[in-house]
DNA sequence: GAATTAATAAAACGAACGTTCAATTAATTC
DNA sequence: GAATTAATTGAACGTTCGTTTTATTAATTC
C-alpha cells in the first residue's frame, strides 16, 4: 500500500505533534521511539519524516511552538497602555494568572519544554533559552517597575524573577483536575504567595 | 586479562555511582549507555553487572541515597526540642537554609532525582515518592504549626509546601558557582523570600 | 483523462543497546 | 604455598534504534 483514502499533511503533522507531546511526557524523549509514535498516529515510522527530517527537529519544533504561544499568550494578557491595570501589581497579578492557566492547559508541553532541553543540539537549546529569556524579561522589568515605585520590596530582581516563575510552573507538578481545588481556586492562591512575596500584600 | 591489581570492591561501586550521576545529570538516563558508564569509571561494561543488577537499580540506588541523604541531613539540623529555635519561623528558616545548601552541594544528584523518575519502574517509583512525600511532610507541619499558632498566613498548607519545595528546589536550575552571588546570599535571599511568603515578615 | 504532485507503505541498513557467560587473574584465607 | 574468593576482562547474544530508499497509490492540476 501506499497513500491512503483521506490522507491529508496538515491533520498527519497535527497528529504527530499531539502524539508526540502525548508520549515524551509520559516517557521521556529518549525513551520514545519513532516506531511507538509512528503506531500512535496510526502511521508507518517512514511517514513520520516527510514532516520532521529527524527526532531532534521534531522535539525542538514541539519546544518552539510551545514558548511562541506562550510569549504570544502574555502579549494578549498583559494590561494596555492606559488601562487601570497598568501597574506593576496588576501586571503582576496578570502575568501570574496568566502563566498558571496557561501551563495547567497544556501539562504535556510543559513537561516536554522544562525536562527535555539535554535533547536538544547546543545550537537549538540556545534558541529556546533565548525565547525562554525573552519571557522571562517580561517579569523581570514588572520586578523591576514596582522595586523602582516602591511598591515591591524586593532584594534581588534576577533571583526573585527566578523564585517566581519556579515556584508557578511548578503547579503542574503536583495539580490534578481531580483534586479539591479548582483551577480558579489554585490561581487565586499562587497570585496571593506571589503578592506576599515581593511585599506588595499591603 | 582479568582482576586487574589494585582492583577494590568499594571503590569501583563509589566510582560508578559518582560518574553516572555526572552523566545522567548531563545526557539523561535513557541517554546515558551502561558502555559510556563503564568508559567513564575506567572498566569494562560488564564489571558494571558486578554492582547494579540492571541500570534501572543504579537509578534507583541513587535516587535513594539522595533521598535518605536528604532526610538525615534534616534529621540533623532540625532545632532540638526546647531550643530558642524550635518556633515555627525558627524551623521554617533553619529548613529552608538546610534544603538549599544541600541541593546546592549535589547538583547532579538532585537533578536525577527530579528529572528521571519517569524511567522507575512502579514499584521503585513508589518507594523513592514515599521518601520524598515523607520529607515534604516536615515542611507541611510546620506551616500548619505556624498558621495554629497564627504566626503564618497560609491560605493551603499543602499547596504551599509544594510551592515553596519548587520555588527553593529550583535554585540549582540557575545558579552557577561563579555568578555574582554567594551561597550564603542566595540562601539569605531565599529565606526572607519563603518568610515573606508565609506572611512571616514581621 | 493524462500528467503531476502529495502522502504513505514496505523493507532494509548499519549501529548501538542492555545484558550474559565463560575465562582469567589478584587478593585473601588457612 | 595451596585453596578459595573477589574482581574483572573479552566476546558474544538477540533486540531495538533512527533513518533511508524505493515503490505505490490518492489527490490535484491542466
Amino acid at each position: 500500500m501506499a497513500r491512503t483514502t483521506g490522507s491529508d499533511g496538515e491533520k498527519t503533522e497535527a497528529a504527530i505533534r499531539e502524539a508526540a507531546l502525548a508520549l515524551i511526557a509520559r516517557l521521556g524523549f529518549e525513551a520514545m521511539s519513532m516506531r511507538q509514535l509512528a503506531a500512535q498516529v496510526g502511521v508507518q515510522p517512514a511517514a513520520l519524516y516527510r514532516y520532521f527530517p529527524t527526532k531532534e527537529e521534531l522535539l525542538h519544533a514541539l519546544m518552539r511552538d510551545h514558548m511562541e504561544h506562550l510569549i504570544a499568550s502574555w502579549g494578549e494578557a498583559r494590561p494596555a497602555y492606559g488601562s487601570n491595570q497598568e501597574t506593576p501589581a496588576g501586571r503582576l497579578a496578570t502575568f501570574v494568572e496568566n502563566h498558571i492557566r496557561f501551563h495547567l492547559a497544556r501539562r504535556d508541553a510543559t513537561h516536554v519544554s522544562n525536562l527535555e532541553l539535554r535533547s536538544l543540539s547546543e545550537e537549538r537549546l540556545n534558541h529556546i533559552l533565548a525565547l525562554r529569556s525573552q519571557y522571562e524579561s517580561e517579569l523581570r522589568a514588572i520586578l523591576a517597575d514596582g522595586q523602582r515605585a516602591g511598591v515591591f520590596r524586593i532584594d534581588d530582581v534576577a533571583l526573585t524573577a527566578m523564585a517566581i516563575i519556579q515556584m508557578i510552573t511548578g503547579v503542574i507538578v503536583w495539580f490534578r483536575p481531580e483534586l479539591r481545588l479548582s483551577e480558579d481556586e489554585v490561581a487565586a492562591n499562587y497570585h496571593n504567595m506571589t503578592m506576599r512575596l515581593v511585599g506588595a500584600d499591603a
